[in-house]
This record gives structure tokens, C-alpha cells and sequence, in this order.
DNA sequence: CGAAATTTTGATCACGTTCAACTTCAGTGG
DNA sequence: CCACTGAAGTTGAACGTGATCAAAATTTCG
């Protein structure tokens, strides 16, 4: 569906059906999560979009070290966002899913600290940090849903120093697994106990601080034991209580924001 | 200075003294930094603390798996951010320091997934998540100052991955040491080669993912190697250019706020 | 001052890295 | 369509780092 139909439709006054655009784009479906989003808001929101980027796998969309003030909805798409060391090796810190955004939390600091690259063709929704916080301004729901994000945000990169710090090679591969099915499934992109694993053994290598011989095997391990299956990047859990029990995997949900009884002024 | 000293000053509209009170506050400086508050700005966020609380060394300000919904800015003392493994072990996932807020990633999802416990004597000021929600509704500007300040906090867990995925032990003690003096520095708490280390080593160790034995000789050798000198709790950096280059630290700054030039409605 | 917590040192060993070779798969151009 | 190329996955052997366990020394605190 094209910008010119979207445009006629409103105009007809089929607001039933913008909600149904809207419906499908993960970003929106993540914020619909955590508080109602009115057709006003939805419209607001819409307006601070600049455009709408198709970008190829490989290429980098943060840089290390540079200034970056952009908001970037994934509408589809993976990418993962890390950081080269001295020695050659490298860290991911986390992978961005479709409903994420990348400039998250890059745009929030003086320069960011970490790069993010495409790790297959992505296409995403740019708008400047400027522009959110002046919609922030006219309608607050935003910016709450904002510090929302960010607190999910930062939830998953707590569990994620876990993985790296103090769990076992095979409960870190088995706790990422379930990760990203949960947040793929939140996005609904994902069926119940199975998933299209866009990411390589070397990507997941990096971001669980394994070599990729180690992780190969930790996978070999998984499904040996009967627990998970992968045929043509497709994952799927065959016991998943199993798995869950192994990385004592507990998701990410987010709490609702609340609605204060009355708004007043002071 | 007490609640009644305060009230007759706003009464006599002492507006400087008012200012002042709030310049110590570490909380205050943070949100300082990333914009400007007028004095009624100072005054709402004043109305939705609750109470003034001090705690105790070892207690537990939150629990894993359970429903956490305050805000808690910390005045004075430390904390440790961890979650308890099957295994028996412990990864702290960040450290709690003045003008850090207690509650924040806890309070956003439905169920904490991690226990937050004092490691010294604190005094925090409460709010309800409920009563900050109403405060960013009709100031918007609290709003972005929560999310600026969540996306830091992921900032440094981003970092903090790195530190335990890929960087040598003696890396990533470096790398904690100039953390936690940035940190403190930020809030006006360390001077600027030095600083009070409130961790046990067994703390740290638990941060970094390594057994207390190496840690402690990584701490050996940093003071080996002229980096760094340690008496009486008080960390000095002898050679801070050295440590930097180490650890390869670059700190978390803030971006400011952006201010939009004109606020209209749509 | 006594008891507990914390720091320090040493010896052994397992786990996961490293390096290398080989296989399989996907994409591309002849 | 197949041959070619590079990327991704798989397997094996040897090595080294950091964990583990234990005990002593030191500091902190009731």
C-alpha cells in the first residue's frame, strides 16, 4: 500500500483502515504494547518520519567514535550492533530486531560508542532525535513511551552481561536463542516454538564472547540432546521447556505505562 | 537544612538559596546536564518524592521476580544491580551510584529480573513510577530526561558486555576502575585522579566474571606496573593516560536535550 | 578484643581458545 | 547449466588462561 492510497483513505475518513497499516509495522505494535496510541497520536507520529531507507546487508549504519542524531524504526531487517577491539576481536552487544531502533542509545550520547551494521537488507523509518523531542513536547505519551524502550532496552543488555559473565557456553546459546524468539514473537514475526535465524555461528560467537568452533559445537550439543532442531536457518525448539529450564529464561515483558487519574496543572 | 527552613525560604522567595539547596543533589546535576530546569520545574519534581529513606549496608532494595513500581534517586551510598545463578554464582550486572535511580530497568517490566542490594549505608529519595508518569504528562520535559537517562544507563551496560565478552581481566578491571571514577566525577563526587572505592573486591569479581583470586592479582599488577596506587579504600590513578589507553575508555557523555524551536500543536 | 569479612598467595586442573584442515553451501559469471 | 569462488559450517589436536580449592595474612567491625 503507497502513500497516495494511504492519503485518499484518510481523507475518506477510513480511519479503521490507517489503524490497519499501522498494525502490521512492529515499531507500532511495540509501543501499542505499552499504552493505547490514539489516531492522533498515530498521525503525529507518522508526520516526524523524514523518510523511509532500504539499506543493503553489510553496511554500517552507526559508527564508532561519530556523532549520530537520528531515530531509526526497523520496519524489517536485522543488524547488530558492536564494537572492534585493539586486538582484532570483536564484541556484539546486542542484535536489533525488526520494532527496534537503531540510534537507540547511540543518538543519546555525545558520540556513539558502538557501530551497528546490517546483517541482511533492512528497511527502516528515519526521523531526527530533534523532531521526536518536539513531538515528545506536544504529546508527553511519547516521551514516556520513549523511557519505556530505553528501559527494555537496557533489561535485555543486563541479561546479556549475564549470558557473557557468568553462565555456561551452552546456557548462553540456549538463553540467546530464546531471546530473540521472544522478541521476534512480540513483533509477531516469529511462530510459537520456531523461528528464521537470520544470524550466522559467527555473529552469535560474537555477541556470547565464544569461538565460533565452541559455539558450533554448543549448537551440535542442543540439538544432540533433542532440545532444538535447525534445518535451512530455520530454528525450531523441540523440547523448549528443556531449553528455557537450561537458561532459566525468564522474558523481557514490559509493564504498561500508567495513566495518571487526572492531569492537572501545578 | 529541613523541610520547614526550605518552605520559609520559598515563601520569601529565595529563589537562589532554593537553587542552591538542589545544586548538591547528584540527581539534580544529571538532569542538569542534559537540560535546563527553572526553578518550577524543581518544585513539581520536588512534590512527587514521597519520602526521604536511609537504608542499611546489605539490604535488599529489590528482588528478582518480583513487582518493583518506585523510583528511587540515590543521594548517598552504593548499590549492586545482580541476579543469582542455579549454580550458586552471582553477576552484578551494574553498580548503583549516587544520583543513579534505583528502579530503572526494574520498574518498566512487569516483573524485576534482577535484585538491587545496598553495599553501604545509602539515603534514596522515593517516588512512585505512577506520580513521575503524571509529572512527565505535564512535563514533558521529565519525559525526555527519563529517557535520556534510561538510554546512559544502556550506554554503560553496552559497555559493560564488551568488558566481560572480550576484553582481557586485566582489561576490563581497568576499564571498571575508570568507569566508576567517571561516574563519580559526573556527580561531583571524586576528584580528578582519585576516588573512594566502595567495592569489595569480591564485588568487583563479580562484576567482571572472574573468581576473586584473579582479580586480585590483576589489581596486584596494575599497582605493579605504576598505574595505579590503592590505600585505605582511596583509588589514585598514578598513570591515567596509561589505564586509558588499557582499558581503551572512552566516556559516556550525554548529549543535551534538543530544544525545538517552536512548540505548536498539530 | 574477638569474630567475621576481606585480601593475598600458592598449586592443580579443566575448559574453551587457537590454529588448521576440510566440508558444505550460496552466489556469480562463463 | 556447470564451474568457480568465497562464505559459512564442522571437526580435531594442542595449548594456555583463568577457575578452583585451600590456607594464611590482614583488616574491619561489633
Amino acid at each position: 500500500m503507497n502513500d497516495l492510497s494511504l492519503r485518499t483513505m484518510v481523507a475518506r475518513g477510513s480511519t479503521r483502515a490507517l489503524k490497519d497499516i499501522w498494525r502490521d509495522d512492529p515499531f507500532v505494535m511495540r509501543l501499542q504494547k505499552l499504552g493505547d496510541l490514539t489516531l492522533p497520536d498515530l498521525q503525529s507520529l507518522r508526520a516526524v518520519i523524514e523518510t523511509e531507507l532500504t539499506v543493503k546487508k553489510r553496511r554500517d549504519l552507526v559508527l564508532d567514535g561519530y556523532e549520530f542524531c537520528k531515530l531509526c524504526f526497523v520496519k524489517s531487517g536485522f543488524a547488530a550492533r558492536y564494537k572492534l577491539l585493539r586486538n582484532g576481536k570483536r564484541q556484539i552487544v546486542n542484535f536489533v530486531l525488526p520494532g527496534d531502533v537503531v540510534g537507540l542509545p547511540s543518538s543519546f550520547i555525545d558520540r556513539a560508542a558502538a557501530s551497528v551494521v546490517a546483517v541482511s537488507d533492512m528497511t527502516l523509518q528515519i526521523c531526527s532525535l530533534e523532531s521526536f523531542a518536539a513531538l515528545c513536547y506536544r504529546r508527553p505519551k511519547f516521551g514516556l513511551m520513549l523511557s519505556w524502550l530505553a528501559a527494555q532496552e537496557a533489561a535485555n543488555y543486563a541479561e546479556h552481561v549475564i549470558d557473557v559473565g557468568r553462565r555456561t557456553p551452552i546456557e548462553r546459546l540456549a538463553h540467546l536463542l530464546l531471546e530473540i524468539h521472544a522478541r521476534l514473537v512480540m513483533v509477531g514475526k516469529a511462530a510459537d516454538n520456531a523461528f528464521n535465524l537470520p544470524f550466522t555461528q559467527e555473529l552469535m560467537s560474537d555477541a556470547l564472547g565464544l569461538s565460533v568452533p565452541h559455539l558450533n559445537r554448543m549448537l551440535t550439543r542442543l540439538r544432540a540432546e533433542g532440545m532444538i532442531a535447525v534445518n535451512e536457518r530455520r530454528l525450531e525448539f523441540i523440547d523448549p521447556k528443556a531449553v528455557q529450564q537450561l537458561a532459566q529464561f525468564q522474558p523481557v515483558r514490559p509493564a504498561r505505562i500508567p495513566i495518571p487519574d487526572e492531569i492537572e496543572l501545578d
